[in-house]
DNA sequence: AATGAATGAGCCTTCATTCAT
DNA sequence: GATGAATGAAGGCTCATTCAT
């Protein structure tokens, strides 16, 4: 019974990861369930028993490989909360691109393809918890570019880190070969080199609109006073 | 004769069309060509007939949309050649993000869609005709840079301004609403104002690595000093 | 008006040959009316124009092929009426042979396809055109059987003969090697010596029947002996 | 388990005899899945299922008719093969012709059709499986032939016999009808009378080339002599 | 008279899911 | 509980024929 029970889990494990690297590999629609079930060694009635449906394997992988790579990549990219910002920048930007980098990573592929290829089926999961590890980076953001920072600046200025990385890390994997060429040169070689360029690039461009912002108006208004 | 010609050219031209919106909306593997003939008010056989296969026209179509799109919005944004580097990388970055956020533009979804979820028929086209258009950017980056500028740190910088912009541009579509939730508000309610902010964030970023690179050259260059 | 007239019957021959040569590599059905316009220089909807149809092009087609055919190679082989039957029997399969292995007849791939692969489109015409050659055979044959052979005699000796013809001649053609194999050695090098064993071995087996046929015949002609 | 295995085993047969008969009368190009299925009380996707293609379907129902039809007429014809060269070639030949008229034998038309026109489907079974059948005529042509017997001869009487039996069942089968007319007498009523004749014809015919061969130099050679 | 565009029926195949053990 | 056979809807493509000039 319960070595039934085991069984069975270890089933849905092998179903879990071999339906990452297929979806990771082909996308939601070119991804087979013979195929996930021919890689985790199933019956390719496993799925539907497991899961319920490819729909619902495809949620349930993702969420799996998540976890699985934000546990191999801390968030905070071991810098301490009481850092300062720019430290905490750092950890966090370095962090994330490692984690995209990683060729293990499942996650990354699967979300990058949500994006521009949106099948809705995510759309719950990753709101709840890929877009708060994204919002992690707003607050080193916001103490850089000072208090008196509009809400628009921080987040476009976030919005630039997160996209250098989310881009850059693309370039970064193997899988990109397949529209860059397979002869041309690998766009990033040494993540970590990339990452001190998207830091010291980001932190200038945040320092472009310090103490800028809507306090200004404020500030003005005192300035005639002078 | 010729009115066949004619007749023909306009069916072509529709499917063309109307290849353009479905791939741009469902991808190429979940767009029909049923549905591409129906909407171009055409006979199923219409695709197989004038482009050979569905293949074929999704090449044909991207090529198309990429023309239009070019020509809807000039790559240099108005800014003389001759204009200092910076306003030549505002025209070029402005005039992308306008082209990207153009509703009508239906190649970017087409060509960010092969970036993640690649079919690897456009690799060609796109290496010729897409490639180029990027590489517009690295030219005042370098200048930017100055002399001594390594070749990394341009590729780098120019990057991150290419991401800053497609991501960003991303977010701006409407479509972009598919995966962010159809309540969240625009991430990006003005084009022009985001542009402004790549800019001014990219300069001060480019601007951090100004006169450091090839210290040989620099060297070299003072050695000749006394 | 008269040019005109002229060019329609070019366009007509052309397509005759050019379906000819179609149908006998392929057969009729994946022979494709495309292809046979293509070949004949002629728009796609000249069968259809000319001949009203594939089926009746056909049917046309093989006619036409026929009637070229059998000018090339007189079924008598050049030996006259009044010689003795062996030797009329030798022109004739002689002939046959020739006229079977020439790989400009199309008209005999075509006839043998419709011996197995029967699209019953040619009945008509063949057992108008086609039978009353074969028939020829009978005549020596029975001469050669003598007076008192049974019609069945007459008739199974005759299909020895062309079922050696026709097989034989078959094997000999470049297009056998579709499922001889490309390195076969090819079964028959010189239709002539074919036909010699044909011919010795057709008289000798003849021979074997000679004499000996409706007893009552026979009988009766003893019976006044008696 | 069993069952299921059993059932598979069972819609697979079914399959291959409804195959079978629908490639036996349509040929492949005009066999659909459709019927096929159909006949055989399948689903449609049923052949892709079990067989992978129409074309390893065809495939398979040949090596299966060829089978069936071996087991139902041995090809030794019951002559034991310690007997004389003539009453083994009697065997064959009865056999050979009793196989090819059997109605229920689908082998043989997909076969011819193969002849004539080739599909290429079916070139390296029947190349393994039906040629050595054939070969096994040649022993007793050559033993018959004589010992200075050369190869030419050998297979050129070999040729004669099996195109007599192949042409000649052809004729004696039913389907015969479709282009021969509906109307007309069946050209071989009594298969064993075919056989007969075919035999006695064959043997004198062989027998005209006895003794003649390449020895036939030293013979000459002896000649002289007397 | 002759053409080239267009049509629609039909075919093979794929694949997620269901069914019967 | 778990499996493997079976299903049916749907998709891309082919091709003889028709239509409009």
């Amino acid at each position: 019974m319960v070595a039934k029970r085991k069984r069975s889990a270890e089933t849905q494990l092998g179903l879990l990861e071999a339906a990452g690297m297929v979806f990771a590999e082909k996308g939601y629609r070119d991804a087979t369930v013979e195929e996930i079930c021919r890689q985790a060694h199933a019956n390719i009635a496993a799925v539907n028993y497991h899961f319920g449906s490819k729909e619902k394997l495809y949620a349930a992988a993702w969420r799996h490989s998540f976890a699985e790579s934000l546990r191999s990549h801390p968030p905070d990219g071991g810098v301490d909360e009481s850092a300062p910002p720019e430290a905490r920048l750092r950890g966090a930007v370095t962090a994330l691109l490692h984690r995209i980098a990683d060729e293990d990573n499942r996650e990354f592929p699967i979300a990058m393809r949500e994006r521009t290829n949106p099948t809705g089926l995510l759309n719950e999961v990753m709101r709840k918890d890929l877009q708060p590890q994204f919002m992690r980076l707003e607050k080193p953001v916001r103490e850089l570019l000072g208090p008196v920072a509009m809400e628009q600046q921080v987040r476009f200025c976030t919005m630039s880190i997160i996209s250098q990385c989310l881009d850059g890390g693309m370039l970064s994997r193997a899988s990109a070969e397949k529209w860059r060429g397979k002869d041309a040169p690998p766009a990033i070689e040494d993540v970590d080199a990339f990452a001190a360029h998207v830091l010291r690039f980001s932190v200038a461009g945040i320092a472009a609109f310090r103490g800028e912002g809507k306090k200004e108006t404020r500030t003005r208004s005192h300035a005639p006073r002078k």
